[in-house]
RNA sequence: GGGUUGGUGGUCUAGUCUGGUUAUGACACCUCCUUGACAUGGAGGAGGCCGGCAGUUCAAAUCUGCCCCAACCCA
């Protein structure tokens, strides 16, 4: 058995043989979960300045893990890993969204039955039975993606505790007059058979038809017979109360102040004037049906008009249609359309394609119903909201205006009872006689009134002793908007009857991350109701996620069949490397999974782990800081001090695809390419020792927010001292500092330029690298690292020229600095040119001064680059500060 | 239809807010090279005039206007 099998066979992070992160990074996820490496210690008392702590959106359960999962949860993890070991304590919890119509469908398929033939405490204890099942599973898949989550701090969306908090909301913003119960039009789904929110409605094109109808003009000497009205929804002709003309409308002016009759039905209904009409469309004159539209509800609000409800909650026509009694809305339609043709009604009809509004979960298209539905009251705080949107730190910046706009554009109040079984019912009772609206109290939470009794023998409203139930149930969003108070712990003090949080530390959160297609409803409504509880904006910041496209750029959906699902990917790939990919794309922009990209990361691990061994083989794990470094070796740990305080400031500002490619190129190009190969040739040399080990040590630590599985196994075999991992894993280290090296930086670039120059020198020539150099002279700032040019690229001698060698040179080109030059002569800038392009120009030397085009040109906004031709022995390399001869 | 964002070599992308003249890097491509870790490596090379048009300016990928294309949000 070879070593390396041993080592894995113990376990034990090792540097034999190539890198394996099959192995590794599974073993690495467990472990971190078992040591509980990422566990917050909640403090009360802790100053909330010193703890970084998310509220993550918690996934639906029951949808399988994809794309978008893995790359917002990535992102939140390097956040997450970064603010760890900058700042010390970071909470990052996770929640399972299991509150809602997708895990009841979920649990009536996976059980096969139907959620009405049991009590709402029974559905719901088997929805989360069988919900436990899918959340192991997306434990276990999270797990595998490396997130530093806090397994300790989960949440459900369904479990007691949130269903209390829920309830607690609804009572601290009914007792604040933030709430509402009105009988009012509601958006309805007719399939659902329940009242939605505007945020669950979307467009859909549909085909449907237009149908012109004539419509007499009632009463004794009309000013005409009849008029025309075009509609796509014919069948609500039995719900119309009123016909509305444009008061700039000439055509139809006549119009105003007569009375209509409403073909086949006959009832007749006023005419009236109402700028809110599309002159536009059709032949300008419309009619007002409660309800087709948004427009018949404010018609019908602004006028006063009487209600006809032609369309009952399940999309049935009713008896107001007559004959058409019991028909669905859809048979109605064709049979009005029908009848109307008959009698001579039906003028035109053609087919179009135009937008309806659906209800999202299931295609149906919306009713406007008047019903009894409790509201939310948010219209009135329209500035509110948007001046704690503008609180809040946006990464990117550009995504707050999809959030003014959104406010900009509400137009209902957020409507929050739903009729539904499952979820989480209202803590509410009323009187049957008086319909007072009985609260629970505070500590009965969570109760059903379903099967719950109400906190009051009698009425104190009219001292009735009968009671009814409300049978709704909340929002989904009216609980999922209160994810930072779950988070931090938020309940009912009742002995200091207030508020309080068991962790406010946390609270306001520090970061919110989201995709940008939720900033409307989700992100908005956890600021509504964090706002109104606790005067608060809930987040300091928020960073949006840009989504995750197919190869070709386009949306990833089952219709089209381009899904890549997650697993695939890292079966073939390491989960390192799908998370270097991941920090490729700036916060905020949708970008394109390409699987060449993973490659690339691929390649970094393999990069890391060999430089690594190579590290552990010229140097002792922990030598000694000598007195003084040589030039090479401070220059080293100087680079690397820019580098980590630039790093620092991008991590800081969520700018990973920044951080991720300085880092890349610094410590491939500079450490491995460069710095590496000089290394080699200064194996005993203490000051080299001293840098290899200090700059290899920060690359890891550097690297570990990105790739934390590789930069584990490679501590773990190195520095790590004994201990529980929870303390001497890499993850849990300080974020590296700047030092304070200094370094001739000049020089160091120039030496580099030099190697540079030597290696093209050697490829032109189609030697080998290490093939024997017999004499170099340099002329050019390299001091102090002589012995580095010379080792590195086999030099035997090396000469240093005090004095420039003997080159002769002649003007090649004039170079303008045109931001200088630009300013101070204007428009003369094109003459300069001119005269410079076709050699009209002197240069003087002893003034200092270029004449051209009739001006005197001060040497601030002029360089001469000279064209060198050496006249000594050998051949010459010339690179931006140096002089190379090779003899 | 309205709004937002974006359109940079074959592909992905930096730079655009703070205009300055040789536009960044990676992948792919071509040539060469086994430097004591890595050939899944190294050294080089070719390849774009920055969606289109017009304008402002001495100067525009960068500012302004219009147009085209794409995505998203809202109708």
């Amino acid at each position: 058995m070879s070593t390396d099998a041993n080592a894995r066979e113990r376990d034990e992070a090792s540097l034999e043989g190539g890198y394996d992160p099959e192995a590794v990074e599974s073993r690495w996820q467990d472990r971190w979960v078992d040591a509980e490496v990422y566990a917050y210690d909640g403090d009360p008392q802790r100053d909330p300045n010193t703890v970084y702590s998310i509220d993550t959106p918690p996934p639906t359960v029951s949808g399988s893990l994809h794309m978008g999962h893995l790359y917002g949860h990535t992102l939140q993890d390097f956040a997450a890993r970064f603010q760890r070991m900058h700042d010390g304590e970071v909470l990052f919890p996770f929640g399972y969204d299991d509150n809602g119509i997708a895990s009841e469908r979920l649990t009536e398929k996976e059980l096969d039955i139907r959620h009405q033939d049991y009590e709402r405490r029974e559905f719901q204890k088997l929805c989360r039975e069988v919900c436990t099942e899918y959340e192991a599973e997306f434990t276990d898949k999270m797990q595998g993606l490396g997130c530093s989550i806090d397994w300790n701090n989960t949440y459900k969306t369904i479990e007691p505790r949130v269903q209390r908090i829920s309830q607690l909301s609804f009572l601290d913003l009914y007792e604040k007059g933030r709430e509402y119960r009105k009988k009012a039009p509601a958006i309805w789904c007719p399939d659902c058979e329940t009242a939605i929110s505007q945020v669950e409605m979307e467009d859909d094109e549909r085909h449907s038809h237009f149908n012109d109808i004539a419509f007499e003009v009632a009463g004794e000497d009309p000013a005409r017979e009849e008029f025309v009205i075009s509609t796509t929804r014919p069948e609500l002709i039995p719900a119309c109360v009123s016909v509305f003309v444009h008061p700039d409308d000439d055509e139809n002016q006549d119009l105003v102040g007569e009375t209509a009759r409403v073909p086949i039905f006959g009832h007749e209904v006023p005419i009236i004037a109402d700028d809110r009409v599309d002159m536009e469309k059709g032949s300008g004159v419309v009619m007002c049906c409660t309800f087709g539209d948004q427009n018949d509800i404010e018609w019908y609000q602004a006028h006063d008009l009487p209600l006809r409800v032609a369309i009952d909650e399940s999309a049935t026509m009713t008896d107001l249609a007559g004959d058409y009694e019991g028909l669905s809305t859809e048979e109605a339609r064709e049979a009005i359309v029908e009848d109307l043709d008959d009698e001579g009604y039906l003028r035109d009809r053609w087919e179009i394609t135009h937008a309806v509004q659906v209800h999202e979960r299931c295609d149906t298209s919306v009713e406007f119903r008047v019903s009894k539905q409790w509201y939310v009251e948010i219209l009135d705080h329209k500035e509110e909201y948007l001046e704690a949107g503008q609180e809040m730190d946006w990464y990117p910046e550009k995504m707050f205006s999809r959030y003014r706009h959104w406010i900009e554009g509400l137009e209902w109040d957020w409507l929050i009872s739903r009729q539904r079984d499952s979820g989480i019912p209202f803590p509410v009772w009323y009187c049957t006689d008086c319909d007072h609206e009985i609260m629970a109290e505070r500590e009965e939470l969570p109760v059903d009134p379903l099967s719950d009794e109400p906190p009051v023998d009698s009425c104190p409203e009219c001292g009735n002793d009968a009671f009814e139930p409300e049978e709704d149930v909340f929002d989904t969003w009216a609980t999922s908007s209160l994810t930072p108070l779950i988070n931090a712990g938020w309940d009912w003090d009742a002995d200091e009857e207030e508020f309080a949080m068991d962790n406010p530390e946390l609270y306001p959160f520090d970061l919110r991350p989201q995709g940008h297609d939720i900033i409307s409803f989700w992100l908005f409504h956890t600021i509504v109701k964090c706002y109104e509880h606790t005067g608060e904006v809930p987040f300091d910041a928020t960073m949006i996620n840009g989504h995750v496209l197919d190869e070709n750029r386009e949306k990833m959906s089952k219709s089209k069949g381009n899904v890549v699902a997650p697993e695939a990917v890292l079966s073939e790939y390491p989960v390192d490397a799908v998370r270097f990919w991941a920090a490729s794309a700036a916060v905020g922009d949708d970008f394109p999974y390409q699987e060449k990209d993973l490659t690339a990361g691929e390649k970094l691990l393999r990069k890391l782990w060999n430089a690594s061994k190579l590290v552990d083989s010229l140097a002792p794990a922990d030598p000694d800081e000598p007195a003084e470094l040589e030039a090479i070796d401070r220059w080293l740990l100087a680079e690397l001090d820019d580098a980590v305080e630039e790093l620092t400031a991008h991590l800081d500002a969520y700018e990973f695809a920044k951080a991720r490619d300085r880092l890349r190129t610094f410590f491939w190009n500079t450490f491995c390419d460069d710095y590496l190969e000089i290394a080699k040739e200064r194996e005993d040399n203490p000051s080299t020792q001293y840098a290899l080990r200090t700059a290899h040590r920060t690359f890891l630590e550097l690297w570990a927010p990105f790739l934390p599985h590789v930069t584990e196994e490679i501590w773990q075999a190195l520095y790590a001292e004994d201990g529980k991992l929870d303390e001497t894993s890499i993850h849990v280290r300080d974020w590296p500092a700047p030092q304070g090296y200094e370094a001739d930086l000049e020089a160091g670039e120039t030496a580099m330029e030099v190697i540079s120059a030597l290696r093209r020198y050697k490829s032109e020539n189609q030697l080998p690298l290490n093939a024997d150099l017999e004499a170099v002279s340099v002329y050019g700032p390299v001091e102090g690292f002589e012995d580095a040019i010379q080792n590195v690229m086999h030099v035997r001698e090396l000469d240093v020229l005090e004095e420039p060698p003997e080159i002769t040179t002649e003007v090649a080109a004039i170079d303008l600095d045109y931001s200088t030059l630009g300013p101070r002569y204007g428009s003369k800038v094109g003459d300069i040119d001119a005269g410079i392009e076709s050699g009209e120009y002197e240069i003087d030397d002893d003034a200092g001064v270029l004449r051209v085009a009739g001006e005197d040109l001060e040497d601030d906004v002029f360089e001469v680059e000279l064209e060198r031709t050496y006249s000594g022995e050998g051949e010459m390399l010339e690179t931006d500060s140096a002089i190379v001869i090779l003899e």
